[in-house]
RNA sequence: UGGGGCGUGGUGCAACGGCAGCACACCAGACUUUGGAUCUGUGGAUCUUGGUUCGAGUCCAGGCGCCCCAGCCA
């Protein structure tokens, strides 16, 4: 099977499903995606996603998103639509849904297999006594400051029970008649292995808590370790994919795979993805959405998927995004602005062009017809001459962004000024006369005179101007609400922080005397627009028909703020 | 004083014994009816010490640094 050049998966990955095919270890290819259903889909997750679809798609083979859901404790089916759904938003296709918990009855088959061949045993220690006999790590590790040098562990006393004994004990586990933390079966490795996972990891904990799929079946749930690397061999998975956090499972893994002498599937590990300012942390992604520092999962500031979404990121960005940085095994960090980059990259080529004003500033053109109404002609995406044009309306009073007016300029600005002349996007060339203030000082309103000669914004005797600035129609300007948002931490890595402390409490600005053009009144959730000079904006949910809201994605680069903060 | 993984500009990746290259960021400039986009240019990196070799980021040996592992979580 020959992948393209423009593969869209890590080399090393490749390569080592192409030197599987070529020495026939496998004939096919086939990879899974393994969320637990506890939680909503963040960009972390989307690395994983992304790397086993693209990996089964590029090989021809096939994809299966399996549930990992082995502890009725924690999981719930809320999260299984969810992630189908968000997982489907990103452009996922997959051959087949199926969940751990459709294999319990042949993984029992398989535990009760392990223990007729001596390979597996029911302890009775208490999870202290089992913690305590797992021996310990030397010091200079973070468990273990002062402790002295590696203690391997110790056998449990029930290590020798008969097989029949075991398999009795393991039955009625599974039926139900032992408490919670009472029993475990575990597996019979070697308690002095130096990988403290080979220790006789369990395999079955007791728990009776009903399964949101198999209800009150099963009092006895599977480890990760004795279900993950098992599901695969049930399910024919080539591949299983996961991150560098697993390398240590690996030989557990495939221990298992040997004993029973099940299909070989083979896992290959690969660095997570870090991404600066970006929580990950699932603990404290719920503790900000439950004390209400944000809006919900689909808050704008987070980088859950369904925020991203909300915030106006397009799936094709983060696909870029992800696929684009490249893959080793190294621990990295990625910084948000290379995130930032490819989503202005995507939306530079797509989003449709529109005027609004955030905070307006009343112009007045002194010269200008009082009941004139003119309809501008503007393009909608000078990178995409398809998407056409439209007709903006413009009249004698008009709106301007504060920013675009000072009374004072500062050396380098080239927007409005008394006396100075720019051009008012499509429209025409203005020139400033005159300002008039309130009692208290403040500018209300900015006058200037406009040349009738400069329609669409040239001057025939071929004069330039410096800047063109955007402007809405005061008599036919919508008005929207805008919500500008910033990093929601303060520190790049926030899931190390403590959360009182790492929150920017400016992460939202809401503004809800924006001014936007006409053609944006009814405008769907979801769709996706550049304001010319402010940034790229989404249209959210909240909006209702002639009340639009809108979510800023990501501003424009803004070489002026530049400019403007070295004059500081 | 365990086992495992990883060390290339500020960040993320390339270079599979042969001129250390790309993207983001940064800086300078050109162009511009978005101070956007586009284009051009500058600066900046092989953890370290030895060894093998005509030649080492790459191979070998020893150091150093960072990360992961003692859940009946996944």
């Amino acid at each position: 099977m020959e992948v393209t050049k423009s593969s869209r998966i890590p080399s090393f990955i490749r390569e080592a499903v192409e030197e599987d095919l070529r020495t026939g270890r496998f004939t096919y290819v086939r990879t899974r995606l393994p969320p637990e259903p506890n939680g909503y889909l963040h960009i972390g997750h989307c690395k994983a996603f992304l790397i086993d679809y693209f990996t089964a798609k590029e090989f021809g083979g096939e994809l299966y998103l399996r549930f990992d859901d082995t502890n009725p404790a924690k999981e719930e089916t809320e999260f299984v639509e969810a992630i189908q759904e968000d997982a489907a938003w990103l452009g996922i296709k997959w051959d087949k849904v199926t969940f751990a918990s459709d294999y319990f009855d042949l993984l029992y088959e398989w535990a009760v297999k392990l223990v007729k061949m001596g390979l597996a045993y029911v302890d009775d220690q208490s999870q202290e006594e089992m913690s305590a006999n797992r021996g310990t790590l030397p010091k200079g590790t973070k468990w273990s400051e002062t402790e002295a040098a590696v203690r391997p562990g110790v056998d449990s006393p029930w290590r020798n029970r008969s097989v029949e004994e075991n398999l009795d004990l393991l039955e009625r586990m599974k039926n139900g008649e032992f408490p919670e933390g009472s029993r475990v079966l575990r597996a019979k490795i070697d308690m002095a292995h130096p990988n403290i996972l080979m220790r006789d990891p369990v395999m079955y904990r007791i728990m009776h808590v009903p399964h949101h799929r198999t209800g009150t079946k099963w009092h006895i749930y599977p480890m990760y370790d004795w279900s993950h690397g098992q599901n695969d061999s049930m399910e024919g998975i080539t591949h299983s994919l996961c991150s560098n956090e697993y390398i240590i499972h690996r030989p557990l893994y495939e221990w298992f795979i040997e004993k029973l002498g099940i299909f070989p599937s083979r896992q290959i590990e690969f660095s997570r993805l870090n991404l600066t300012y970006a929580m990950m942390s699932k603990r404290k992604l719920r503790k900000l959405v439950e004390s209400g520092i944000v809006r919900g999962w689909d808050d704008p500031r987070l980088t859950t998927l369904r925020g991203l979404r909300r915030r106006g990121v397009p799936p094709e960005a983060i696909i870029e995004f992800v696929t684009g940085l490249g893959e080793t095994k190294n621990d990295s960090w990625v910084e948000m602005a290379q995130f930032e980059a490819v989503i202005r990259d995507v939306l530079n080529k797509t989003a449709l062009r529109r005027m609004a004003v955030l905070k307006p500033l009343k112009l007045v053109i002194d010269n200008y017809p009082d009941d004139l109404v003119e309809e501008m002609d503007a393009i909608n995406n000078p990178e995409d001459p398809a998407a056409g044009t439209r007709k903006v309306p413009f009249s004698k009073v008009l709106y301007i962004e504060q920013d675009d007016f000072r009374e004072v300029p500062p050396p380098k600005y080239f927007r409005l000024f008394p006396g100075n002349e720019v051009r008012l996007r499509y429209a025409y060339l203005v020139k400033c006369t005159h300002v008039v203030k309130d009692e208290k000082g403040n500018i209300t309103e900015v006058h200037c005179t406009y040349d009738p000669a400069t329609r669409g914004g040239d001057a025939p005797d071929g004069r330039k101007v410096k800047a063109t600035i955007h402007w809405v129609s005061a008599q036919h300007a919508v008005r929207a609400e805008v919500r500008l948002y910033e990093q929601l931490f303060t520190v790049e890595r926030p899931d190390e922080g403590e959360l009182d402390e790492i929150l920017n409490p400016n992460s939202l600005e809401v503004l809800s005397d924006c001014l936007v053009e006409p053609s944006l009144s009814n405008s769907a959730p979801g769709e996706r627009f550049q304001f010319e000079r402010v940034g790229y904006f989404c249209t959210d949910p909240d909006s209702r028909p002639g009340q639009p809201v809108f979510n800023r994605t990501v501003t424009l680069k803004d070489s002026w703020a530049k400019i403007e903060s070295k004059l500081k």
